[in-house]
DNA sequence: ATTATGACCGAAG
DNA sequence: GCTTCGGCCATAA
C-alpha cells in the first residue's frame, strides 16, 4: 500500500531521543482514525533496523508493541534517552509539543 | 458482501 | 490513577 509506505517515511524522521504516536502519525497522513491501522503497517516492518518503529507509541504513553517484543522496545527507547516509567513514557507531552515545531510532520501550515 | 483480526483511541465507570 | 467497552480503519478469509 502507498500508505505504509509513507508510514514507514514518516517512522524515519523521527528524531533519535525523541518519540511520537501512531495518532499523530495517523494525523500525519490526514486521517486521525488511521491510528490503527498506522500500527498494522509497522507490525508489518521487515527491517526493524532501518525503520526506527521503537520510537513510536501509543497516545497515552504506553510504549505498546513491537516485532522484537515490548522489552526490547522499551531497552531501546530508554538507551535514546527516553524515559520508561511502567511500560510508559515519561513527559510524553513534551515530545509531541516538540513536533509542532519541527515541520517534520506538520508541514505547510500549523 | 459479511466476518474477524490488529503494535489503537477516547469516553465511561 | 486504573480497567472496560464501543468505535475506528485497512486487510484477509
Amino acid at each position: 500500500m502507498v500508505l505504509s509506505k509513507k508510514v514507514f517515511e514518516l517512522v524515519r524522521k523521527v528524531p533519535y531521543g525523541s518519540v511520537t504516536t501512531y495518532l499523530e502519525i495517523a494525523k500525519a497522513l490526514g486521517n486521525p482514525g488511521l491510528a490503527r491501522h498506522v500500527g498494522n503497517v509497522l507490525n508489518g516492518n521487515q527491517d526493524p533496523e532501518r525503520i526506527p518503529c521503537f520510537k513510536v507509541v501509543r497516545s497515552d504513553g504506553l510504549v505498546g508493541g513491537y516485532v522484537l517484543g515490548a522489552a526490547e522496545k522499551i531497552s531501546r527507547l530508554e538507551k535514546s534517552g527516553v524515559r520508561i516509567k511502567n511500560r510508559r513514557v515519561v513527559n510524553l507531552e513534551l515530545f509531541l509539543h516538540r513536533f509542532q515545531k519541527l515541520p517534520i510532520f506538520y508541514k505547510g501550515d500549523g
